[in-house]
DNA sequence: TTTTAATATATGATTATCCGTATATTAATA
DNA sequence: TATTAATATACGGATAATCATATATTAAAA
């Protein structure tokens, strides 16, 4: 079960509340959307996905060759109010707004090359 | 200037947390009052007091023998709903109960040995 | 079946965090 | 001025977090 410290603790890394605020936005994104948008590399990527799903704030799915991400729906009550601030806060600074920027201009995304 | 992760890292420690939210809670308390309620070593709760102060997100104020703490009122404004969600989440907890209750069963509180 | 793309994990090193204990500082009081 | 109460800080050790790099796994495609 989720701890309030816990769920903090997941938000207080730089790369972790970029990752959870994007997919708060996005709704579903996958490890190489994710890479991309933050320009970071794709081991500490999954790492940190990796944390934030053992705690349950992040639940992962498999499609074909992409796993994707989103915020797990069994989270506690009390998150939602808290990631709905965590957002407004971050979309306020400049690192989310180039995370959105990248991810928007992003080629061959997985989710619109399926529909092709 | 506080920062969104930094925001977090302040919250994602039992000690600071159980801090932070029991002055969102009661507005001022003085250091041994948090050491009463938190039954935690009074250098324990300085320490992670002084952390919060040197970050900004408490504001601290001598009165005579006692050193008060209050939550800053400089806070950028997006820090508000999230210091209020997250003493709605943490009120829910049986640790936050027993440390507020701990505080108002305190005997020779300064707030009102002042006005005796 | 070989290869390639996407993702996950293991390893070792570095750094940060947290703590208990001891001691310093500050202000009030005797 | 000596003492006491409240608070802060210094020190050393233990634990945890983070990272870069290398490698393993999984699924699709050639």
């Amino acid at each position: 079960m989720m701890l309030p410290t816990q769920f903090f603790k997941c938000l207080s890394d730089d790369t972790r509340l970029r990752c959870v605020t994007l997919l708060q936005k996005e709704g579903k994104l996958c490890v190489c959307e994710l890479t991309t948008a933050l320009e970071l590399s794709q081991p500490k990527i999954s790492r940190h996905l990796a944390s934030l799903r053992q705690c349950g704030l992040l639940l992962d799915s498999r499609e074909g060759q992409w796993v994707f991400y989103q915020i797990s729906p069994k989270l506690p009550d009390w998150t939602s109010p808290l990631l709905n601030n965590a957002l407004l806060a971050v979309e306020l600074t400049d690192i989310f707004k180039a995370d959105l920027q990248r991810l928007q201009g992003m080629e061959n995304r997985p989710d619109t090359a399926i529909c092709c």
